[in-house]
DNA sequence: ACTTCGACCTGTTGGC
DNA sequence: TGCCAACAGGTCGAAG
């Protein structure tokens, strides 16, 4: 479900309902996600006061001032706020009840996601410590990846949806900014010129933004916390449309396998 | 250091 | 209608 723009999404659904809330009580009902979710959890979290809810990359960070709760979404999770006593189905692994009577309740089918806790240092977590920038952040700019990319044989999709490059860049947004740029997503992105970056570059920003702005994508399940849809899927222009015709020029765009993920690209308009 | 690929899970979809 | 393989928004860590 979640890339960037729908964790962002859930980050500003959640937050006004979670802001300067105490802990009430952790309740886990299946410990087994990506990694365990940690005993200690309720030890260390319970009684503290969540401060700031902020983003890195698609991990969310709920801060207290005796550490932090980790938060990813994996491929299928989601975080809603209900009320406490709502009954529990069968993938709502997790909830944090706060003592206003809500519960930040973390549902995943799948339980690729996580809930992990940071008591110190969060900065120097090992899932976070080496991340690359944030990708709609200055710091990402196309002599960034200029750089970042000579040498590298990593086809270029596959180069920009690995997050030690930049966040955040999932599956969906790579097939749509490589289509905005007109880059073909199997090139070696070490072969990749610097004025083909710098389309490249704007292109990821302004599909992320675009997403963000309208709540982003919903494929089958994707809601944000009080359960309303993404509308980007609306402006997808190559994912999930093999086959189909190119926007621009109308040739049949050709679906592939790249990195085990779904590719759909323009063999004319993408080079 | 880099690239590729299996692994982790459940649910849905499409072909026969 | 039923069965089964393939696939789904992620990403870590092992192997080459």
């Amino acid at each position: 479900m979640p890339e960037l723009p729908e964790v962002e999404t859930t980050k500003r659904g959640i937050s006004p309902h979670i802001i300067n809330r105490r802990v009430e009580e952790i309740i886990v009902r299946q410990k087994k996600l990506r990694w365990e979710v940690p005993n200690n959890l309720s030890r260390d979290l319970v009684g503290k006061i969540i401060f700031t809810v902020t983003r890195r990359g698609k991990y969310l960070l709920l801060a207290s001032d005796k550490g932090t709760l980790i938060i990813h979404l994996g491929m299928s999770g989601s975080l809603r706020i209900v009320n406490k006593d709502l009954i529990a189905e069968k993938h709502d692994h997790v909830d944090v009840v706060l003592e206003n009577g809500k519960a930040l309740r973390f549902t995943d089918p799948r339980r690729f996601g996580c809930v992990l806790w940071e008591a110190s240092d969060i900065d120097s977590h090992p899932l976070l410590n080496n991340l690359g920038p944030e990708p709609l952040n200055d710091e990402f700019a196309s002599d960034y990846l200029f750089k970042a990319s000579r040498g590298r044989s990593i086809a270029i999709k596959a180069f920009i949806m690995n997050s030690k490059i930049v966040v955040g860049v999932g599956n969906i947004y790579a097939n749509e900014a490589l289509f905005l740029a007109g880059i073909n997503p199997k090139r070696p992105a070490g072969k990749i010129s610097k004025t083909q970056y710098d389309k490249l570059v704007p292109s990821i920003k302004r599909i992320l933004k675009e997403a963000i702005a309208v709540g982003g994508t919903t494929l089958r399940d994707f809601t944000n916390s009080s359960g309303e849809p993404g509308y980007f899927k609306q402006s997808l222009n190559v994912y999930g449309r093999g086959g189909e015709n190119c926007i621009r020029c109308s040739n049949e765009l050709k679906e592939i396998r790249l990195g085990q993920r779904s590719t759909v690209y323009c063999t004319r308009c993408q080079n």
